[in-house]
DNA sequence: CGTTACCCCTGGAGGC
DNA sequence: TGCCTCCAGGGGTAAC
């Protein structure tokens, strides 16, 4: 069995941009041209209701292409017969998994209580499980999926070309809330959850408590700068273990296994030996050193 | 419009 | 041992 999260047990890491990055370039080996046989939805409802409808829409078509768009997987399923083209969006919440059963039907393994939806191959079964329900399971009918409700106003990718300094800066203007939660607001930018705010906020040497706008422009460009790199370097170490996983059926480890500040409370700075705090903001929990950032 | 509280859900941890 | 409570969090929505 190839994994993309270990099976036995839930990723102990919520699902970032890292995350379903790496499970995106773990799938698509697999799915890509890969013609869908038939699916299986156990568990109507999850964040939202998947439409009963679906099994009967996906059959026949081809998977064409696997992107991601903040923390959406999108597989892109070719016209079949007279119906048109239309995507598949997939969100693993805070709990949810793939895996890809080689094989040729999904009796093959018996589904647990989790494992919500199954996707059929001639090559295999991509099997969506989540704990928790907080994913989503959508169909999108037709070619322009980026209009579709959920992903419609989602904020900028921190890759693209246009994010930098400058563009945080800009965003930042209008907002007085504090910089943490702004950082994970999904509409101004996509893919950083509560542990890569944190931290990117550390790196940045950027307290999660100051006001957004307050931030003078050469410390949005550090922060820029350190979102991608604690980004790219999840992506990195995730790929490795994905890697790892697949020869040696190890457990995926965690992406971050060294955190500056993400649950870290009351132990020293890495950097100045400070006890690291523990505050809420906007729900959440925020982890940050008092003297390296402010 | 910007911001925040609340809700969905389950499993794990800690208290008694 | 077992039961209860609390906590974790992405993102949509309601309320302020």
């Amino acid at each position: 069995m190839v994994g993309i999260f270990s099976d036995r047990n839930k990723p102990s890491i919520v699902p970032e941009l890292p995350e379903v990055e790496v499970v995106c370039c773990g799938i698509r080996p697999f799915l890509e041209n890969g013609i869908i046989r038939g699916a299986v939805i156990r568990t109507p409802r999850l964040r939202q209701p998947i439409l009963p409808i679906l099994p009967q829409t996906l059959a026949g078509r081809t998977v064409t292409e696997i992107r991601r768009r903040g923390k959406y997987l999108l597989l892109r399923c070719a016209a079949a017969g007279e119906r048109e083209p239309g995507w598949l969006l997939i969100h693993l919440g805070m709990s949810g998994s793939l895996r890809w059963l080689p094989g040729r039907s999904a009796t093959d393994s018996l589904p647990g209580r989790h494992d919500h939806v199954d996707l059929e191959f001639s090559s295999g079964v991509l099997r969506f499980a989540d704990p928790r329900r907080f994913g989503v399971v959508a169909w999108h009918a037709g070619e322009d999926v980026d209009a579709d409700p959920l992903l419609a106003s989602l904020g900028i990718e921190p890759f693209a070309d246009e994010f930098d300094g400058h563009w945080l800066h800009a965003a930042f203007a209008t907002r007085q809330a504090a910089v943490k939660p702004v950082l994970m607001d999904a509409h101004t930018l996509v893919g950083v959850g509560n542990i890569y705010a944190s931290e990117s906020l550390f790196r940045a040497g950027i307290s999660p408590l100051r006001p957004a706008r307050n931030i003078a422009a050469r410390r949005c460009d550090r922060l820029a700068t350190s979102i991608r790199e604690t980004l790219a370097e999840a992506i990195e170490a995730g790929g490795s273990s994905i890697r790892d996983y697949v020869h040696a059926d190890g457990g995926a480890g965690c992406f971050q296994v060294n955190c500056f500040v993400y649950e870290r409370a009351g132990q020293d700075c890495r950097i100045c030996g400070h006890a690291i705090r523990q505050v809420r903001q906007a729900g959440r929990s925020t982890y940050y050193c008092p003297v390296c950032q402010r």
